[in-house]
DNA sequence: TCAAATTATACACATTTGTTCACTTTTTGT
DNA sequence: ACAAAAAGTGAACAAATGTGTATAATTTGA
């Protein structure tokens, strides 16, 4: 009863244009529409049936007998489908960028896997934004702990005093106060076991961002 | 051309039918469905049609000629007809009931004057939650300050050494690390500046929920 | 290479569904 | 109350669409 790989993929591609269809069209297509508007070179509506047949006992699709275009996509990305990544008026899409030792997380190019829906009505979203996750626990006295999500405003300058993300000659990027001393930077942890960080004119220095939140998914 | 007041009534009717249909449904109704399922008592085809089409030239239909079921909902809330509830993929509506020094904020009756929308691909959210702000620096080792907003699950048990939402003698609510020791109850800040709280049968004493997330808004 | 399993095709057919039309009923404005 | 406009009805029809069957082509595993 199993069937073949190379048909397994068949059956994947017919999905995405149905779902894409769907997007587009806010209905399904019909076995015929299949045969016709989408790339998968099927000739008969048989073999259009077929594939929505296998999808329905996969549980991707759910389907009313003798009904037309009665498709309901069952994957649970069908809000994604229909509403792609929008801000309601509520929630603002904020980037993932991986964490504070994870190297240049803005460099050019970098793709964000992730993203997190934040209330803007609580965090200030204002501008540019991003997210980092906290490694290790230099700002431990700030209540910024290990493993914590802090919100950053994207912008490349900052106060005296405030709490930066970054970047140490193009590598790994931190967390700490920031105090700008004329000839040096310091960058200050949170915590009282660790020294503060001297920047000369030797390196490098660009600031990422300031934080301006937090989340912790886990009280222990 | 103008039809009457009425009728404008029952096209609305059949449009909030149709809605809801494609909502539960993921595809629209034939106006033989309409006749049977909705509640607007139309007994012919041609009725249904003609509502069909005048939400057409209202602009809030999109039709295409001779197909099945293939109308597309033009209105811009789309998005809020396919997930209902204002949770959307990503986000879940959690009620704000004030601050930990506030009295009794889970009292029967009380209402929610706010709430905010959490990623629930971050935080945790299967069961009843609810946000309450700290008040007061007691549970500082923790990383949990003054001001920050805890998210809370809503139980009524935990386990030693969970931090509690509790209420203690109907008054105010505190957060706490907490102890059940058999004869009496520990409620133990995390500040090494504050003494544990002991419970005894003389008070009443009530678990609200076990902290599980944190947010914060501003960083100094 | 060979046979079985799988996949694909063409086509006929039944059902679903949209559309039209003649007619009736209801509503509206005077 | 009356006529015109609008809305509603039922039935017939045509188009769209899902389904089943017989058959051919392809893929798979030995």
């Amino acid at each position: 009863m199993a069937h073949y790989a190379k048909s397994a993929q068949k059956t994947e591609a017919v999905f995405e244009f149905m779902k894409k269809f769907y997007k587009e069209n806010g209905y399904m297509p019909t076995v015929r529409e299949i045969i016709s508007l989408s790339n998968c070179d099927i000739k008969s509506t048989a073999s259009a049936k077929t594939y929505i047949d296998r999808l329905v006992s996969e549980g991707k699709l759910a389907k009313s007998d003798n009904k037309n275009r009665a498709l309901k996509i069952v994957d649970d990305n069908v809000k994604e489908i229909i509403s792609v990544n929008v801000d309601n008026e509520n929630t603002t899409e904020v980037p993932f960028l991986g964490n504070t030792a994870a190297g240049a997380p803005l460099a050019a190019g970098v793709v964000e896997d992730r993203s997190y829906s934040l209330p803007n009505d609580y965090f200030s979203l204002k501008g540019n934004n991003f997210l980092l996750q906290v490694k290790g626990s230099s700002m431990i006295n700030m209540g910024i702990l290990d493993g914590d999500i802090v919100l950053v405003k994207s912008q490349n300058t900052a106060n005296n005093g405030q709490i930066v993300v970054a970047q140490i000659d193009g590598e790994n990027v931190t967390l700490k106060r920031y105090y700008n001393c004329g000839s040096y930077i310091k960058l200050k942890p949170e915590n009282d076991e660790m020294e503060d960080i001297i920047i000369t004119h030797e390196h490098t220095f660009r600031i990422l961002g300031v934080a301006t939140g937090l989340m912790r998914n886990h009280i222990v």
